[in-house]
DNA sequence: GTCTATAATTCGATAGAC
DNA sequence: GTCTATCGAATTATAGAC
């Protein structure tokens, strides 16, 4: 038994399962889970269709594997507090502009269940977990990071996906200057009623 | 030829017409366009799937029947301008909660490039000249639209289509306040930049 | 108007040679 | 590890009987 343990050695396969892992994120962000098919994956990725089963076992092991994404969201406890919208929706516009993960686990959650709870999960666990953590009203924070989440995958959806006119021709410093305030204030004010 | 201009007498197949239709927008609206089947669609309206084939000639006119959506925007020149957001978050809410054509034509769009064509008039449209209609800054009219539909679409994104728990939680009365206020600001405050 | 039968594709997945 | 061949199922869409 030599597996299990050799991180260290490189398989001579690892070239191939990245090329399917890109050529599937590709094809899954702009079609979608059910019109993305291993086919049209593996030409991409110039191999055998076989050889996708080969290492994903099926479609939802490939698209699991490929539409693996971490928001990466950065420690808000060190962020001045009046300036955590800004930050905010500066990281989520430079983390997804040229990561097309995201486009794809948008377009597949519309349709497919599983990329619905890992949509969940990310936004749900992440947003939730770092919006807790700087301690405005714990209360409210589940309800605050679910806004955070509704406004930020609107403007995602409109403007990778639907593509609404206005929302594909702002650029990324007006959007701030329009949503900033917004996140501002589901992260720190008090709720009205 | 006596046909083409009788509004008036009611063709035997408007039933049958008005009960695929239904089945359409409940199929599309649960599964999205690509797996919503003709078969399931006509299973559900208990008639045989030629018959859907007949009358809609294809998926994609079955499709574009079924999708008919008018916002219903109210006049917004008739509003307190005070109050321009929550009047419009509380028709959107009220709009759509009960109808399930929103949803049918959100899952759509994702993956279907005539849904998404469709979405994009009825919001970018329908919003826009409510916007412009009651003149804040013509010049910012459509970016406003925008990020009200943003907001909007976000809103039912997560609270209809990928369930997020606090966004699912959440009752209407708690959504319009958190809501309310950015709609608000979108509408009729003047860009920081 | 309604239905049967089926054409024509396309897809995910499997078996097995090399 | 890689590929050929193919199965079985599901789909949209059409042709035509009644």
């Amino acid at each position: 038994m030599t597996a299990a343990s050799e991180p260290a050695r490189p398989r001579r396969s690892d070239a191939t399962r990245a090329a399917i892992l890109q050529a599937a994120r590709d094809r899954f962000a702009a079609e979608g889970y059910e019109r993305a098919t291993i086919r049209a994956i593996a030409a991409d990725a110039r191999i055998d269709p076989s050889m996708v089963m080969r290492y994903y076992g099926n479609k939802e092991g490939l698209f699991a594997a490929a539409a693996e994404f971490d928001l990466r969201l950065p420690d808000l406890t060190a962020v001045p507090p009046g300036r955590l919208g800004e930050v905010l929706i500066r990281h989520f516009l430079s983390r997804w502009e040229g990561d097309e993960t995201l486009a794809a686990l948008l377009r597949a959650a519309s349709t497919n269940p599983g990329a619905a709870e890992r949509m969940r999960d990310i936004f749900a666990d992440q947003i939730t977990a770092a919006v807790a953590a700087f301690g405005t009203d714990p209360a409210t924070a589940a309800q605050r990071a679910g806004l955070v989440a509704a406004q930020t995958l609107g403007l995602a959806f409109t403007r990778y996906i639907v593509q609404l006119p206005p929302m594909v021709t702002m650029t990324t410093e007006e959007l701030i200057a329009w949503v900033a305030p917004t996140l501002q204030r589901y992260l720190t004010e008090v709720p009205e009623n």
